[in-house]
DNA sequence: CTGAAAGCGCTTACAG
DNA sequence: CTGAAAGCGCTTACAG
C-alpha cells in the first residue's frame, strides 16, 4: 500500500496523506482523524527510503564495536572467534542500553562488529551510503582514529565509549568513559575504612589509560592518608587471569604482606582468588580482596567479590542521547565525560581490627 | 557526492557508473577499472535509499528480542529493567552470532528490543516501512504469534529461535532450537557411565517445552538401561534459584538420597549448590551435580559447573543463514530444526566405585 | 486548507 | 557497449 492508494481511497491527495503523518499544521481535526484511521485500518506505513530520500532523516544510528586484533594483548578473556565478543563484558549491556535509549528517543539502532581492518570499508559505507545519521564507536583504539576523524571530517555524527587518550584532539566528537581514578579513589578508601593501612594494588596493563587511572587512585589515596607504601606492594599486571595469580603470589609471599589487594580489574581476581587458595589463605579472613569493573561473574566467586561498577549502560545511554541530540541539532557536539564508578560491597572484605 | 557527479567527471553517464557498480556484463575493463578507481578516490558510496527505491534489497534483517512481560514468571532472573537483557544469557552469543553471520552474507542488522506491546507496534513498522528484509524472533511467547503470522501472511521472511509449541502451525516460518531432549540423554548417559544409579532431577517449569523435554530425556534414558526409580526422585522446580535450593534439600534428606542430581538448568544449579552447602556435602565427592545450558556463570560456580551447552552461536547462525536464503529466494522457507546440545565436563561430578 | 508538480538519487528496460 | 528517460514512493515549496 502506498500514499497514492490510501489518498484515492480517502478521496484525497498524497499531499494530504504526508502532511497529516508529518503532523503539518492547518489540517481540519476530522481530516486528521479520517486518515489516521484509515492508516490504521490498512496497515499503511511510509516507505522508509522514499521519506528518506525526500529529506527525511532516517532516524537510525548505529552502534560499532571494534574488536580488530592488532598485536596487542586483549584486556578481556578470548577463545574461540565465536565468543570475542561474548566473552567482553561490555558487549551485552552497552547494546543493550543504546537500543534502549534510541528507542526512546524514537530511533533505531544498527549493529556492526568490525572484526579485521577490512571490517573497517564496511563500517565506512554505512555512512556514505546514509543508512545512518551518527554512530557510536565502541573499543577504538589507535589505528582507527583516522577513519574516526575523517567521518567527523565529512560532518557526521559520532560519540566514543571507552575510547582513551584523544581526549586532546582538535576533533569534536561525543567522549564518554568511566571514571577510572575516582572509581580507584572509592576502592583504596573502602579498604582505609575497614582498618586496613598494609595494601598491596596488581596493576593492569600500564599502557592503557584505564590501568594508569586506577593505579594513579591508589597511590594518591594512600598518600593523602599519610600511609607509606612498600615499592612491593605494587604487582605489575596485565588485565589477565593469570597475571592475577601471579600477582597474589608475588604480594602475599613477600617479607611484608599485606591484608588487602586491590586488584584493578575481576579477571585477575580470578586469579587471585586461585593463588589464595593455594597458598591455604581464607578470604577475607585472612585477606580482603577488591577488583574493579563489577565483571558478570563476580557475584559468582566463592566468597563473591566486592569491586567498583562501571555502568556501562550508564555510559552508554549517555553516549546515546547525546549522539542523538547531535544529529538533531546538526551539529556536532563536543563533549568529554567520565561517569560515575560506584563501590559494590559483597562479601570478601573484611574489617580489621584496629589493633 | 552523487552518481551524476561521479559520472561527469568521467565524461560518462550514471547509468555506466550503475551499472559497473552492479556488476553488469559487457562493459569493458577500461572501463570498469576508470571507474572503480574515481569510486575508491572520491568515497563514492550508492545513496542506499535512492537504491533502495528503485528496487534494490536493502540487505537488512532485524533481530527482535522479545522481552515482554506478561504474568509469566521469567526464565532467567530479572532485576532492574537495565538488566533484562543482560541477564538473559542468550542475548550476547546471538546478537553476535546473527552479526557474524549478515556480515559474511552482505546484510546489516537491526536490533530491536521490545519491552512492551507498544513496542510491537514499532517492530511491525520496520516491515511495514520496508526498512528490513526479514527477521528473527527471539523469545517469542504466545501473544506474539498473531503478529508474526501476519507478518508470514504480507509475505515477509521470518524465523524464530527459541520457540517452541508452534510446530504444527500452517505458517511456514524457520523454526531453530536448541535438542533438549537429546542434551538431557546427554546428561544422564554421564551420570551412568560414572556409575551413578541413584539419580533425582530437579526439573524446570513444566509448562515450558524445555522443561519438560528435559524431563522426558531424564526418565527414557533411566528406563532404557533398566534403571528403577523411586517416585521421590523427582522433584518439580521452575528453573529459579530457590526451587533449586529446595530441590536439592529435598532430594537429599528423603530416604533414598541419589549420589547424582540432574540440575535442568545452571540457575537452579546454583540454588542446589547452597542447599548442599548447608547440607555440610561437598560436590563432587559426597554429591554429583550436572546442569543445563553452560551458562555465562557455570564456569565460575565451586566447583566449576558441569553442564550441557545449548550453542546459541550455532542456532542464531543457522537461523540467519536460513533467514537470507529465504529473502535471497524470495521465498519463506519451512524449516524446524534442533541443534546439538553438548556435554561439558567440568568438576561437579565424580565418579562412583562399582562397589 | 489542499492539490499538482518538482525533486530526492538511484536502477533498468529501451533505443541506438 | 552506452546514454536518455521513466519510475521507485515519498515530501514540500508553490499556487490557489
Amino acid at each position: 500500500m502506498r500514499s497514492e492508494d490510501l489518498a484515492k481511497l480517502l478521496g484525497l491527495s498524497r499531499s494530504t496523506i504526508s502532511r497529516v503523518i508529518n503532523n503539518y499544521p492547518d489540517i481540519p481535526q476530522a481530516t486528521r482523524d479520517k486518515v489516521w484511521k484509515a492508516i490504521e485500518e490498512h496497515n499503511y506505513a511510509p516507505n522508509a527510503s522514499a521519506r528518506n530520500l525526500a529529506g527525511v532523516k532516517n532516524k537510525m544510528i548505529a552502534i560499532i564495536l571494534l574488536d580488530i586484533n592488532d598485536n596487542e594483548e586483549p584486556h578481556h578473556v578470548k577463545t574461540t572467534e565465536d565468543t570475542i565478543i561474548h566473552d567482553n563484558p561490555f558487549f551485552s549491556p552497552v547494546v543493550n542500553a543504546v537500543s534502549d535509549q534510541a528507542n526512546k528517543m524514537d530511533y533505531y539502532v544498527l549493529v556492526s562488529i568490525a572484526y579485521s581492518k577490512k571490517d573497517l570499508k564496511k563500517v565506512q559505507n554505512i555512512f556514505h551510503q546514509k543508512i545512518i545519521d551518527g554512530a557510536i564507536f565502541v573499543g577504538t583504539q589507535e589505528a582507527e582514529y583516522e577513519l574516526i576523524f575523517n567521518l567527523i571530517e565529512q560532518n557526521h555524527k559520532i560519540a566514543m565509549i571507552d575510547t582513551s587518550e584523544v581526549y586532546n584532539t582538535d576533533h569534536d566528537a561525543i567522549y564518554i568513559n568511566a571514571d577510572n581514578y575516582e572509581g580507584s579513589v572509592k576502592a583504596v578508601s573502602y579498604l582505609l575504612e575497614l582498618g586496613h593501612t598494609s595494601l598491596g594494588i596488581i596493576t593492569g596493563n600500564l599502557k592503557k589509560l584505564s590501568a594508569i587511572e586506577r593505579l594513579k587512585g591508589f597511590e594518591q589515596t594512600l598518600t593523602q592518608h599519610g600511609i607509606e607504601r612498600h615499592k612491593d606492594a605494587i604487582y605489575h599486571g596485565d588485565f589477565t587471569e593469570n597475571s592475577g595469580y601471579d600477582g597474589a603470589k608475588h604480594l602475599l609471599s613477600g617479607p611484608n604482606p599485606p591484608t588487602a589487594i586491590f586488584v584493578s580489574n575481576d579477571t585477575m581476581a580470578i586469579g587471585a582468588y586461585k593463588a589464595i587458595n593455594e597458598l591455604g589463605l581464607r578470604i577475607p579472613e585472612d585477606i580482603s580482596i577488591i577488583g574493579f569493573d563489577n565483571s558478570f561473574f563476580s557475584p559468582y566467586l566463592n566468597p563473591a567479590l566486592t569491586t567498583i561498577e562501571i555502568s556501562f549502560s550508564d555510559i552508554a545511554k549517555r553516549a546515546t542521547t547525546l549522539l542523538i541530540e547531535s544529529i538533531e541539532q546538526e551539529q556536532q557536539r563536543r563533549i568529554v565525560e567520565k561517569e560515575d564508578a560506584t563501590l559494590i560491597k559483597r562479601e570478601s572484605c573484611k574489617a580489621i581490627k584496629s589493633m
